[in-house]
DNA sequence: ATTATCTATAGATCTATAGATAATGC
DNA sequence: ATTATCTATAGATCTATAGATAATGC
């Protein structure tokens, strides 16, 4: 069916359904998040998409257009989520716990263990500016959130979203994470981490959150 | 001075003085951190370090050594530490005060954030097993005082160590942290983390704890 | 004509080794 | 003689571009 223009590849895809683009992304994000960016290289990202080397060219303008589009599509949703729950209605302390909850979950979903991405060195240059500036507003959600739900005076923000991206090496190093878990095991000790009782932790998990998306 | 045997280096040192083995791990350690560890070629540690490219070889076997003992030279402090609170009779919860404190001392010292050479994707290899067995026994230690010192049930160690380690990331973002006040907000971070109620915080730091080192 | 792929390659690396050179020390 | 450095380079990459080729679509 519909075989699409273009020269076919020389392996593998014999009905040219294939999404190209789709396949050097999913290659390119194993690859990145396991041996790294500088010391994956376009002919290894190829082989693992089934494509040539030069054909990625003719989809991204360089590598590094590969890595800011994998680092922006890990952000974005984290974002969307703390934009929604930040103008909730429901306590503070509930609307954390649900944010934390699903980051959580992002961070374990998938094959690949995408978080490592905001790990790479090479992500620090200007290249990848456009990333840095959505993870600095959802910094900015997490101080926000914490700072609403908690009593303490210092910036508890930075610790509890330092607690979340700890899920990143603990994935790492632990590949078969138990992930409903984890999840609630660091839901629960964000709200610890902030201040929260225990009872104030058991409300809070009992509050309905309703995401207007 | 004291010139020592062996050919004078081409630039500098005009009174063969320098340790060439010490200069050219501090010009990688700067490097590998900042840039990354392929990213980084022998020849800008060499320029760095202020010798020609083939004059490493001299001194390591080659650029995977360089990094086994940069990170085996950051673990063992902090493994060290650990292993000494563990012996200690002090409570459970004042020992883990103290080395949260003091560990994230040691990531915040220095001119440069070590710390971020944990999370380079090459260091996942092989030939750093030694390093990862050194470390493996470190969150061993934090799990240990950690359930001495809560109450939950669930691995509030690894919870603990993340937040530790955030600080890493923490520091890249932000160069120049207060540390003192960091030291204290994590280490009080980490026993709300890990189940203590505020007066059981204040009576942890109160308690002197010595190192038997 | 347009699109997507391919083959081939230029030019710039990069790591590690071979072997020369310039010191000290016996 | 030993040590520490140097110069020079082999051999293996790696990124990105040029231009050919094989499809579809008008």
């Amino acid at each position: 069916m519909a075989r699409r223009p273009g020269r076919p590849r020389a392996s593998g895809d014999p009905d040219g359904e294939r999404d190209t683009r789709r396949d050097v992304l999913d290659a390119a994000a194993a690859l990145f998040c396991t041996v790294g960016f500088t010391s994956t290289s376009t002919r290894a990202v190829a082989d693992a998409a089934g494509v040539r080397q030069a054909s990625i060219y003719h989809h991204f303008a360089g590598k590094d257009a590969i890595l800011l589009e994998l680092l922006l599509g890990t952000v974005r949703p984290s974002l969307e989520l703390a934009d929604a729950l930040a103008a909730g209605t429901e306590p503070a302390a509930a609307r954390l716990w649900t944010l934390v909850h699903a980051d959580v979950g992002l961070l374990c979903a998938g094959p690949v263990n995408l978080g490592v991405l905001y790990m790479l060195p090479e992500v620090a240059g200007e290249q990848f500016a456009e990333f840095h500036a959505l993870r600095s507003r959802l910094r900015a959600r997490y101080s926000e959130l914490a700072s609403a739900a908690d009593d303490g005076g210092d910036d508890r923000g930075e610790l509890a979203l330092g607690l979340v991206e700890s899920v990143i090496l603990r994935r790492r190093d632990t590949p078969d994470l138990d992930v409903a878990a984890v999840q609630d095991a660091v839901a629960d000790g964000v709200l610890r981490l902030v201040g929260c009782t225990p009872a104030e932790i058991a409300l809070a998990r009992a509050v309905p959150v309703t995401l207007t998306v």
